[in-house]
DNA sequence: AAGGTTAATGTTTTT
DNA sequence: CATTAACCTT
């Protein structure tokens, strides 16, 4: 390469210290330890501009790996900020993306076309099923999702089926996993199809087995660079390290302590196997946190201080206004309905302080908890909005238009066909449908070119014959109609002439004109690429929401879904034992699964710049009942000097209460929980001492004295003195 | 082949 | 409780 050129320093003025030097540490490896808010993205961005500014490299010559396909956008933009200029050509994207651009490339040395077609997760797992059954498995006693699970872990730490060795095996389906796996995999070559998995898989195996193309790689990458490394699994370490070997020029950003996806496959160690594989490696650590307050950021390292085996960073603040914040507010509160009360109101009173909705968040640990809060905000008439439900692609009438795209330009795709054959409803049935199966597998051909022989030599009858005959036709056509008029043109036609919208259009149910609207914008969609094989590709790597940010509301989501956001305000309801921590997550990984679950926690608090509000219900609904709840034991590792205890006014009470009357509801906050949760372990209802006439005077924690109107189990009606007809568990009322 | 009924089962999720 | 998938009836 030529003598580099003095960069234009301004770029470079604008970072501290350690940001400067892991941006300018350009040759050799480095990992960049960047604690929460420290600036990794900024980072990121700005090495990948001034390796391109100083001439180390052309835009394509640079490997930039992402988690996801927000996270690539951004990088791509903020590094076209930098150089001014759109970049293009750039190897930038997110791993899978990356790897399916490289396996087009290579696809016969796997045994596929360039054409193949990525399955989403329904599709893989609906082959999986038909592969089990066909090997007779009891699907009932060995579920599908199971022997999917130990699938997804092969090829998550790089098991091609030849791979596994006995130690590896598993004793899933009696010891016949290896060869579902070895069947499944089989069924995807025979389909020209590739599951998210087999994207990483393939193309690790193709460059361990073809010295000559991964040479071609490492002349081409002279830098890579990857985001979000705490998160990398084995198969995605290993493809990094055979693209690394080249150049040696690997630049690895990420924080072992939001490490929060090792269920997923993700495994820290990545991070200290990376000094030992990259002999030399220096390793940068980026402390000054810029986002948050002191009190904020000291809870938060008190707080993830309680995991062992940390690589070790100090948060420490580096904004100049940060020492000014307010503590972390901890609020004990009655039930969950109070909770969602208690936020709501904060909420209203943030707003009418001039506070942007867009600034506030409510982070839960479970998806479905975020509906007690969306009731609250219909009432108060609060905008929200729920980050990550369902997504675009995932609706089933889009799922239905892309199957009938992939179905027409891959006759192999099997899946595909079966999903559109009966849809809209031609009578196309089990016994149709099974006939069409045999015939495909005793001739070793694609489903709908054994219907096609099977129409024309009489295999189906009457109604069936017509329709399946009808339809092969129409695929015909289309793929005319592909070459002639372009696919935005076809896509339509298939939607219309099938009668798939026809099908919504005469649907009398709520949700049909949402879909049609979907199938739309569908179509809309689809101009913006400029082949068919482009959309299809988007579509199966694109799976994330389109959102506006920007927009005036509340945003509800998972601690996992705020990960790398930030808000001025954080709530973080549901700080209690076995809510969260999570008591699955506890009991299948231990102390393992708690210190993730501490990540968690750990992760919540870092997205709040100003205000961190903490809570927790002492009586929590589990399904059909009331259960009471203990504190989560991560309220007692936050710093007790930098937390602000605020109890609601009903609590207040009920402790005035709870001291005269010595009944034992409450658990004192500062409390050592007992090491064994009872709640838990022991579902169901605890067994009733007594039971309560009709006409006795009783008395409750939450609403006072009141006499019992009738009883229907373990459900009183009471009227209340004070607060009316109530209808309560006789466990929470006392006789009087 | 379609609709209604019952039984099981409840984290986190990107690609 | 509430959702979903498998099952059974027509």
């Amino acid at each position: 390469m030529q003598t580099p050129v003095p960069p234009p320093a301004d770029y470079l003025a604008r970072l501290n210290p350690e940001q400067r030097a892991a941006v300018e540490t350009i040759d050799g490896p480095l990992l960049v330890l960047a604690g929460a808010g420290t600036g990794k993205t900024r980072v990121l961005t700005t090495r990948f501009a001034h390796i391109l500014l100083t001439r180390r490299a052309f835009p394509n010559q640079v490997l930039a790996v992402t988690f996801t396909n927000k996270a690539a956008r951004e990088m791509r933009e903020r590094v076209s900020a930098i150089i001014g200029q759109p970049a293009e050509g750039l190897w930038l994207g997110t791993f899978h993306a990356l790897c399916a651009r490289m396996l087009r490339r290579h696809a016969e040395h796997a045994g596929l076309s360039a054409n193949f077609t990525i399955l989403d997760t329904d599709d893989q797992l609906r082959l999986l099923k038909q592969v089990m059954e066909a090997e007779r498995i009891d699907t009932k006693r060995w579920a599908p999702p199971g022997m999917m699970g130990v699938i997804q872990h092969w090829k998550d730490r790089g098991l091609t089926p030849a791979r596994i060795t006995l130690a590896e095996d598993s004793d899933y389906a009696n010891g016949k996993a290896r060869l579902l796996y070895t069947l499944y995999q089989e069924r995807l070559r025979t389909l020209n199809a590739a599951d998210f998995g087999d994207l990483l898989l393939h193309v690790t195996e193709i460059l361990r087995t073809n010295p000559d193309i991964l040479a071609d790689y490492h002349r081409r990458f002279r830098y890579i660079l990857v985001d979000e490394y705490q998160d990398t699994n084995l198969i995605q370490y290993l493809w990094l390290r055979l693209l690394a070997q080249g150049h040696r020029n690997i630049c690895c950003v990420g924080d072992d302590d939001q490490s929060i996806y090792s269920w997923r496959g993700a495994e820290v160690e990545n991070i200290l196997r990376f000094e030992k594989d990259f002999e030399g490696a220096r390793i940068i650590r980026l402390e000054a946190n810029y986002r948050s307050t002191a009190p904020i950021l000291a809870a938060a390292s008190g707080l993830i201080a309680h995991n062992e085996g940390r690589l070790g960073k100090t948060l420490r603040p580096g904004r100049t206004d940060a020492q000014k914040g307010e503590k972390v507010s901890i609020v004990e509160l009655w039930d969950s309905d109070e909770e969602a009360r208690m936020v709501g109101g904060k909420i209203e009173e943030l707003r009418r302080e001039g506070h942007s909705l867009a600034e506030i968040a409510v982070l839960v640990r479970a998806g479905f908890q975020t509906r007690a809060f969306e009731e609250r905000l219909i009432t108060l008439a609060v905008p929200y909005r729920v980050v990550g439900g369902l997504r675009f692609y995932e609706r089933a009438e889009i799922r239905d238009a892309i199957a009938y795209m992939r179905a027409t330009v891959q006759p192999a795709d099997d899946l595909a066909f079966e999903r559109i054959v009966n849809v809209p409803r031609r009578g196309v049935g089990d016994a149709a449908l099974r006939t069409m199966h045999e015939a495909a597998r005793s001739q070793s051909i694609p489903l709908s070119v054994a219907a096609g022989r099977l129409v024309e030599a009489g295999g189906l009858k009457g109604k069936v014959k017509e329709a399946v005959g009808t339809l092969l036709r129409q695929m015909a056509q289309w793929r005319d109609l592909l070459g002639k008029d372009g696919h935005v043109v076809t896509v339509a036609a298939m939607l219309d002439e099938s009668g798939y919208t026809e099908m919504w259009k005469q649907d009398k149910s709520p949700e049909a004109p949402g879909r049609l609207e979907n199938l739309k914008e569908l179509l809309r969609a689809l101009a913006d690429f400029e082949t068919l094989a482009g959309f299809l590709d988007h579509v199966a790597l694109v799976t994330e929401n389109e959102e506006q940010p920007d927009d005036a509301k509340v945003s509800l989501m998972t601690l996992h879904g705020a990960k790398g956001l930030e808000f001025d305000t954080v709530f973080l309801p549901g700080w209690e034992e076995g809510v969260f921590p999570n008591q699955r997550a506890m009991d299948e990984n231990g102390n393992k699964g708690l210190e993730e679950e501490r990540r968690l926690a750990y992760v919540g608090l870092t997205r709040a710049r100003r205000r961190a509000i903490v809570s927790h219900a002492a009586n929590r609904r589990i399904y059909a009942n009331w259960q009471p709840s203990i504190p989560s034991r991560f309220l007692e590792e936050i710093p007790a000097e930098h937390v602000q205890q605020a109890n609601s006014s009903s609590m207040a009470r009920d402790r005035r209460v709870a001291a005269a009357t010595s009944f034992p509801t409450q658990f004192p906050l500062q409390a050592r929980r007992p090491r064994v949760i009872e709640v838990w372990e022991q579902p169901g209802r605890p067994a009733r001492t007594d039971s309560i006439p009709v006409g006795a005077r009783v008395f409750h924690q939450k609403f006072g004295y009141g006499t019992v109107k009738a009883v229907d189990d373990d459900k009183l009606d009471v009227h209340f003195e004070t607060a009316g007809d109530k209808r309560v568990l006789d466990r929470f009322v006392e006789r009087a």
